[in-house]
DNA sequence: TGCTTGGTTGAATGTTCAATCAACTCGGCT
DNA sequence: AGCCGAGTTGATTGAACATTCAACCAAGCA
């Protein structure tokens, strides 16, 4: 095994543990029993506990395409229609982990009280990332939607709904409330394009 | 100092902790150094950290009307503007905390991964107040409503919103984001009165 | 006065944690 | 062959942690 692999590996091991336990409940001996990489090791690689929870959101920011978008995306062109196949992909993660799991950043979030600023600048640079590409199909659609709609501020307030109907579903184990919240933010944008084509806003 | 107040103020203590350091941070040293409590005191009253957080969690399900709702709702009559004024009041909490809060209930849902099936419910009914409480704002507007709104859908919608709009205003420690995705969450909730008075819906 | 009981004290316990480090391996280089 | 340094090993360290407990206190009552 070559020093990438066991870097990588450690990455790995922790994303999977901080997205299943969070980041203070995972223990370094967490990361190196599953991983199977011995504490040197790992301090050979990063400063410290810290360190490794920014290589993962490195992960995550610079995997945002291949790993989130891409799947979800795929066979899916119409740019309204891909902002609901990435949130029915977040209903699946719930529907396979029966509600326990939930966004890993969001929970990286609210869980880490007084975040360095490195760490913080990496969530945040998740959330940008995440509601800029929601954003974009906005964009895609601007013609479907009244004019000088703030876009952005739409992209934002996806990833709010998406975070809070993730939150709700895991708290209560139900995944009525994230559908419910879904269909709500449906019927919003439903709504704004019908809007657009009746001309009430021109 | 009898009985009542030595668990009082622990409660107190630890309501303050929770909210500032989350409750995975918080040790039970911080609990007993601020209170100017002793351990055996603490542990006479609680068989453990988690019933603590019990306690906690308990007196917010039970002093949501006065500690939350009444003073926010103080002067404002109208059911729909009470739902921004409740949202006003959060936004007022990130001012005051130069964005660095968050909603206490909120932050624990996402912080504690495995909870105790106790410690769940007790997140949930606070949820499902907070949510109902919203939801009667709605019932109390129902005629500015299109029939057959889900109502309850909407009051977790609102709910959700705060949370992400929370959570984003905290991640960025700007107020920006709050605004933005209230405001959008306005354009809806006019949106739709608006659509009932123009009768499309009807 | 002496006993009971609810509450208090704080040192001590055993565990878990992040982090350290001296000793080691081994491929690549001269 | 001899050396170098990136990478590995795992026992060890010291701090922080939740929890325990034997001794203590004081109010109320017999």
């Amino acid at each position: 095994m070559n020093a990438a692999d066991t870097r990588s590996r450690i990455l790995m091991t922790a994303m999977e543990l901080f997205w299943e336990k969070g980041y203070l409940s995972t223990s370094v001996s967490d990361i190196l029993s599953r991983s199977q990489v011995h504490s040197g090791s790992l301090y050979h690689f990063f400063p410290g506990k810290q360190d490794v929870l920014v290589g993962v959101l490195e992960l995550y920011r610079d995997g945002i395409d291949e790993m989130l978008l891409a799947p979800n995306w795929e066979g899916v062109d119409d740019p309204i229609e891909r902002i609901f196949a990435l949130l029915a992909g977040y209903r699946t993660h719930l529907i396979v982990t029966d509600c326990t799991y939930g966004c890993p950043i969001g929970s990286l979030a609210l869980e880490i009280h007084e975040p360095d600023p490195v760490v913080r600048d990496l969530m945040a640079a998740n959330f940008t990332n995440w509601s800029a590409a929601i954003a974009g199909c906005f964009d895609a659609a601007a013609d479907r939607l009244p004019p000088g709609t703030d876009r952005r501020a739409l992209g934002e307030f996806v990833l709010t709904v998406m975070e809070g109907a993730v939150m709700q579903a895991r708290t209560y184990r139900d995944i009525g409330y994230f559908d419910r919240n879904i269909a709500v933010l449906r019927d919003y944008i439903t709504t704004l394009m019908a809007a657009e084509k009746s001309g009430n806003f021109a």
